[in-house]
This record gives C-alpha cells, sequence and structure tokens, in this order.
DNA sequence: CTTAATATGTACGTTTTCGCACGTATAAGA
DNA sequence: TCTTATACGTGCGAAAACGTACATATTAAG
C-alpha cells in the first residue's frame, strides 16, 4: 500500500487546443447556452495521465476541472499513509468544490485514477460566475449535493458491507463514467481506494470472476456482466445513482 | 437496534416565543448586524425532545433549522432498518442544507440526539436570503464544505478505525455542541449512531470508564477526562474542528 | 532470450467485530 | 413493596478482515 501517486504533480498534464470539449463534460452541456458562451472562453482542455495529482490536501485551489474522458478520485491520506477514497468525479461530474464554497481547499487529495481529458476554469472565473447565479450557481449546488450523498454512501457502506460488495460498487460506479468495459487498474490500487488489503481484493475479486461477472489479467478489468453486477452490489449504488438523477437528471442523461 | 426513533413525528416540537434565540447560534451571530436584521423576524424558535424527527428520508424539507442548545443527528437508514450516523449539527451548525442546495430532499434522517432548542426558518426565506449573497449565502456554503468534511472523516473513520477510537470521537464531538458534561444517552443509542453492536459499545466504553476518562450509569455518560479523551481519539476527530475553524472560525467562535 | 519488475494467488495465525444468549443492575409504575 | 421494563455486563463461537510471508504468473527491459 502507501502514498500511492505521491507528488507526480501535474508533470504528466498536457494543456491542448481549445476545442468543444467541454460540452462532453455533462455539467457543462446542461448550461443553456448563453450562460454556456458567457464562460466559453474560460474553459481550457487539460489531459491527464493515470495517477496525475490535481491538487494535494491542502493546496489552494487553482482550476475547477470538469472531467470530460478521465476520472477523477478524491482520495484521504492518513497520517500513516492508508488512504480511502470518498468520492468520484467523471464526465458527469467536476472536482474543485472549495473553489465555489468558499474555502478554497479541501482535505484531501484529487488523483487520476483513469486517464483522458478534462476542461478547466480559473478559480476566479468560476467564481465569477457562480456569483451570477442562473443555471451554473444551480448545477454546480446540486452537483455538490449528489457528492454529499456519495460521500455519506461510502461512509455507511464502509460501516456496514463487506469489502466483495463494495468492490461492485466500486467497479460499477467507474463503469459508469467510462466508454468501454475495461478497466485499467491493479488490485492494489482498488486496494487502496477502498482502504483494504491489496489481498482483500484479489480474494474478493475471485468469486466475481469466477461468477463470470468480471475478467482480469494483470492490470486490466473487464466488465462482463454488468446486470451481474448489479445484483451482487448493496443498495448503497443504486441510492447513489438515484439521488444524482433526481438532483440533475433534469440537465443531464443518464451514461447507462 | 433497529429502527430507533422512527415516525415520533414532531410530537414534541414546541413553537415558543420569538426571541433572541436565533443568536445563540454560531452561524447566525456570525451575520453582520445588518443582514441579521433582514432575516430576523423569519426566526422562529422551536424545541425539540430526544427523538423528535425533523425530517425523514426523501421529505421536502420546509425548514431550515439553527440549533442552539439542541443537538440534531443525520442518520442513514439502511433497507435493513441498521442505521448509521453521517454527520451532527449543534449551535456551531444548521440543519436542512437541501433546501438552498437545490435538491429540497435528502436521503437522511434528522432526529434530535440532545433535547433543547432551535430556531427555525421557513425555505422560502432561506431561499430568498440566500440568493442575496452577502455573509448569509457565505456562511451556509462554508457550513456545507464543514459538513462535506465532517462526512468525509467519518466514512475514513469508519474504515480504518476501532469501535473504541469511534466512541472517543463521537463523544468529543457531542461534548463540543454541549453545555454540560453529562451526555444522556445509552448504549444501544451510541451503537445505532456509530452503526455497530451495542455490546460493542459497552465493550469500547468499558475501558474508557477504567481509565476514568468517563463514568456511566443507566443513560448517562458524563465526561470527566477531556484531554484524556482528546489523547486516546484518533486524528479524525481534529481533522474534522480543525476544517470548521479555517472555514468558520473568522465567523464562529470556539466552543472548548 | 534472459532478467527484473510487477501483478496476482495462497496460506496461516491474529485481531476485531459480529450474532446470540443470558445474567445482573437500576429505575419506574402499580 | 413488588413487578416490570430498561440498561448494561459477559461469555461464547463464527465470520470478516488483517499482517505477514512466500509462490507463481505475466509483462517490460536489457
Amino acid at each position: 500500500m502507501l502514498l500511492i501517486f505521491q507528488q507526480q504533480g501535474e508533470m504528466g498534464m498536457t494543456v491542448t487546443e481549445n476545442t468543444d470539449a467541454g460540452l462532453r463534460n455533462h455539467l457543462l452541456a446542461a448550461l443553456p447556452r448563453k450562460e454556456f458562451a458567457r464562460i466559453e472562453s474560460d474553459l481550457e482542455p487539460v489531459s491527464f495521465a493515470l495517477g496525475d495529482v490535481l491538487y494535494e490536501s491542502g493546496d489552494k485551489l487553482t482550476h475547477v476541472y470538469f472531467p470530460t474522458t478521465a476520472i477523477i478520485s478524491l482520495l484521504y491520506i492518513m497520517q500513516s499513509g492508508a488512504t480511502a477514497e470518498i468520492g468520484i468525479a467523471g464526465n458527469n461530474g467536476l472536482v474543485g468544490i472549495a473553489l465555489f464554497m468558499g474555502g478554497e481547499t479541501t482535505s484531501n487529495r484529487a488523483v487520476v485514477q483513469s486517464a483522458g481529458a478534462a476542461v478547466r476554469m480559473k478559480g476566479g472565473a468560476v467564481k465569477t460566475a457562480f456569483a451570477l447565479g442562473g443555471v451554473f450557481q444551480n448545477v454546480l449546488l446540486r452537483y455538490t449535493q449528489s457528492l454529499m450523498t456519495q460521500i455519506s454512501q461510502t461512509a455507511v457502506c464502509n460501516r456496514l458491507h463487506s469489502v466483495e460488495q463494495q468492490l461492485c460498487r466500486w467497479l460499477l460506479i467507474n463503469h459508469d463514467q467510462l466508454q468501454t468495459d475495461k478497466l485499467v487498474m491493479t488490485h492494489d490500487l482498488i486496494a487502496n481506494m477502498l482502504g483494504v488489503r491489496r489481498e482483500g481484493v484479489s480474494i474478493a475479486a475471485g468469486p466475481l470472476q469466477g461468477h463470470g461477472l468480471i475478467k482480469y489479467v494483470r492490470g486490466t478489468i473487464t466488465i462482463l456482466d454488468r446486470p451481474g453486477l448489479e445484483a451482487a452490489v448493496c443498495e448503497c449504488y443504486q441510492v447513489v445513482v438515484d439521488e444524482y438523477d433526481r438532483l440533475l437528471g433534469e440537465y443531464v442523461p443518464r451514461n447507462r
């Protein structure tokens, strides 16, 4: 275990051409044409490699990130070095809530869990747009509430459910954010996310593979039977999905 | 275990005379005189008995509550009936975030953990005041962020720490919100909050009493040695306190 | 092709927590 | 005062997860 992805900084990050990439993030796509036009010039496409760190715990945030193909994990790191994931943001979310909530900082690390692209927006621009109210503010606040549900459910699930159930939940959440059935992810990294031992993940994953729900080889997990996973997962998964839909479904299409 | 406090509705709630009680909630007290004056007539003192339910999971919220002497617990209830606390709000917080975040509802139950008073404000009035921006909006959003930290830390603590450590944390958090060293609370209720067995709480509490940190008899726990508890608790407690201070310390005095 | 690094499998004793059962102690009501 | 309800103590065996150690399999590098 220990100190995964540490201090890799933004080395792998690349700033790419400005395009309409923003529209591939569902929250941005939800904005009315007028509001989107207002912020469009503030959007800057970037791309991330696995393990890139968007910010460290305590860092003053500079940007809000709207993932398009990347998946970002919000990780808490204990003094001991043990880690646990508290939330995930993909193309239906954003990273950097503290910027518009007023705190400027959070006590977690945002790390790239699946390489890909995002668009980012400078903190000042976010605050300006947020202060105007409108759909932008509404969407940001509703997303924040949905993230709270996600974190709450993580807390509950950590308390009450088995590692195998949590692994199912984690796989489904990630699958939701991806355009593919293949997750590039080792058992060891998953263990860091779930806050359990690497062996614990292997032991939980074994039966799932045995029942034909997933298949994995050396760092790649393939989702074979999504309905099967949905049948094996605890209620926590659906609660979060439903709450997201309730809060943002008016604006945002479902991924799956 | 199971279904504690269920469906007691607001039976024990009493609407009392309108006073300056609002100022005993730290978030309200933090408002500039002008902003407080603007909302003062919307504040309605209420008092709660142990076990009163402010709202059920899924209920459309009608008010935001600012506790003054009451302590409100945010509980998640599984389909199985198992419960787990995800957050606590006392006189340095508020209950009903979903009203200004846009969701109108949350997937948890708000239940009175310690009898006492609060002031409440109708949803419409909250939204109106929130939309004006100013310190009111700022404080509400910052509090929301601090609550996210609290929930996150609950998630992490549930994953990584022992029942005894979590009990210490729970005792300290509650002590912070109280004007007394006596907590009216049975092991069974604490077990519901922590999401563990009643026996688990007794087994964890035994050594704490043995070392003279607390004393308990039939439904009342007395904090004897707060520094001792602070020495026994995991880092999670302080992280939440510090983050609250960072976010709101500019406005709000420390309880202890 | 060989070697090194990484990923996963497996085993074993330990610790924590659970579920259940029952005993004891305190408080409240008849 | 006696009964009853409630709160807490205790003792099991079972299950889950842990820490540790080491084996095996796959990929990457030289």
